[in-house]
DNA sequence: CAAAACTGTTTCCGTAGGACACAGTGTACG
DNA sequence: CGTACACTGTGTCCTACGGAAACAGTTTTG
């Protein structure tokens, strides 16, 4: 073997062994297998041992297919994050499109919360991941936007759908808002005076609370001025 | 020991025992040794041998002080992302007070990348973290948000702060745009018409191209639709 | 001076990822 | 048709990690 790389891995045509006993597993049932076990009990109880056990095999048989974890985890990460959604021909204007993009990458991840791990830093980049980034791209081509901006529109939406996801996924049972408010309310109880502001706007329960949709809107207001802007 | 809990060691006044023989180390020493080793090779790199080495201690010594690793990384993670910004008397307005606090985060995060692993999820809040949630409540205290419309706000900056500074922390050398123009482009090659809008943008040189900027002022914008809309 | 409290150390265990050599299996070629 | 080769799955071994338990030394308190 090669030593295959995780980019070969995610991107090449696999190609059957033309010689040699049949391959009792594939690439594809051992991802999958993966992303069972980390839906099921989180990215930490993703071994290779557990991984082996599902498909009925020994942990080395594995290595026979993955060079290492780390290609593991590259392969299960792009077969969760999944196809980009279809082009919806209904939705049409790029902020309903983004919005909807926005909305349905957050369902993925809060569907497989374990991927917000396995998709920071240097990481080799899927093509189902890749079509995400080319989806968001087509909603905005033709608003005027220059290439940089539109690439750089995608990431902050990207951190915003992140970062409440991830606090989503951190509070399984009942709203984000409200177990952050349990935590952090337990920790400023009895100190008050050295928290007075985050103390007042916890205390406030006017307007709506929907951090998600807020910093949806937030951004995609930003986005409006730029895409509404004259030309220059 | 009473196993204390991660909370109790980042906001209990620490007392020195009565009885016994002096001790060598200290929480601060221990996680100050935890900070330079995750600093220099990451959060992996820290392990309870290697940090238990730098302080000239075996590794079992660091138990006598922390539960175990978890807690050891909240303290930790508290130390380096350190106090929050004095609020700067000279600036005035809830905008370049809260553009100046992204931006001090963001070098914070920069400063030590491997606390972006470790403020994720459940876990521990400590002092320095919430005095950080402190300092944006306090900016835009006084401007007519509700009180779940400021938190929501820190929550979208600190999205946008951690996403970008994770793709700074996973390209140390070179413009992080760079780095995923090289990353992506090298995929995209051959593929032109699998992805053809994400090409294009790619190869817009038109425009800024500063994704710290950008998210910023788009995010800072929708908020100001806010500020400045009438009360209700 | 002895008991108690506290320190750091030694030893041990389970589990993780992974290297390596081995034996069985199926195809291609002489 | 048989043998060499490529490929598969397996058993064994190693290192490193987090952590439990019992031990020995040190300092304060009665």
């Amino acid at each position: 073997m090669a030593a295959k790389t995780a980019i070969t891995l995610l991107w090449e045509q696999r190609t059957a062994p033309k010689r040699g006993p049949k391959p009792t597993l594939s690439l594809d049932a051992i991802a999958a297998a993966g992303v069972e076990i980390a839906d099921a009990g989180g990215l930490a109880a993703v071994t290779m041992q557990q991984v082996a056990e599902r498909l009925d095999v020994t942990k080395m048989a594995l290595y026979r297919y993955v060079p290492g974890k780390v290609e593991l985890v590259a392969l299960m990460t792009d077969l969760a994050i999944g196809e980009p959604p279809r082009p919806d021909a209904t939705t049409t204007g790029w902020r309903p499109k983004l919005d909807a993009w926005a909305r349905q990458m957050f369902d993925r991840f809060l569907a497989h919360p374990w991927a917000l791990e396995t998709t920071v830093g240097h990481r080799a980049i899927g093509p189902n991941e890749l079509g995400w980034m080319e989806a968001a791209t087509a909603a905005l081509t033709g608003t005027g936007l220059a290439g940089p901006e539109i690439l750089d529109t995608a990431a902050t939406l990207t951190g915003h759908v992140r970062l409440i996801a991830q606090q989503v996924a951190a509070a399984p049972s009942g709203a984000p808002e409200q177990v952050l408010g349990e935590t952090v309310g337990g920790l400023l109880a009895g100190r008050e005076d050295r928290f007075p502001t985050l103390t007042a706007a916890m205390a406030d329960k006017g307007g709506e609370d929907n951090a998600f949709d807020f910093g949806l809107r937030c951004i995609l207001d930003g986005v409006q001025l730029l895409v509404g802007r004259p030309r220059q």
